[in-house]
DNA sequence: TAAGTGACGGAGG
DNA sequence: GCCTCCGCCACTT
């Protein structure tokens, strides 16, 4: 896989603002890779843990963890939501609430 | 080279 | 809300 598009896709990432989440379509876009929603499940299966991503923060366009439900990993992730505050029932997480919306965000931010 | 695979997405039922 | 079908694309086999 390209070195440049998983820079893009983890430094996007890297940006979710805490208690907040975001899908894999959006982060695909954000990166400037529209459609490719599945590169950005690959570029987190591939990311060092030792850089220490908010790999938790990202789920999918349904509003839900994408991860088998009652794995290690999902409870992980799970736990890590409900840390920052973020409601989770089940595996679903109310986008509607939660979702990371960057315009809003950088309008928030640079009000004073 | 073709077929399979996946931490996905959107439309339809 | 849940499930199925298809489109998608970078890899693997």
């Amino acid at each position: 896989m390209d070195k440049e598009k998983l820079a893009r896709i983890w430094q996007t990432i890297a940006a979710i603002p805490e208690g907040r989440v975001a899908t894999y379509g959006q982060i695909a876009d954000l990166a400037g890779l529209p459609g490719r929603a599945r590169l950005v499940g690959k570029a987190l299966g591939v990311a060092p843990k030792t850089m220490n991503l908010p790999w938790f923060r990202v789920i999918n366009s349904q509003g839900k963890i994408s991860l088998p439900e009652g794995s290690e990993p999902f409870t992980a992730q799970r736990t890590q939501l409900m840390s920052e505050g973020v409601v989770v029932k089940g595996a679903r997480i109310s986008l509607k609430v939660y979702q990371w919306q960057p315009e809003l965000y950088e309008m928030l931010a640079k009000l004073p």
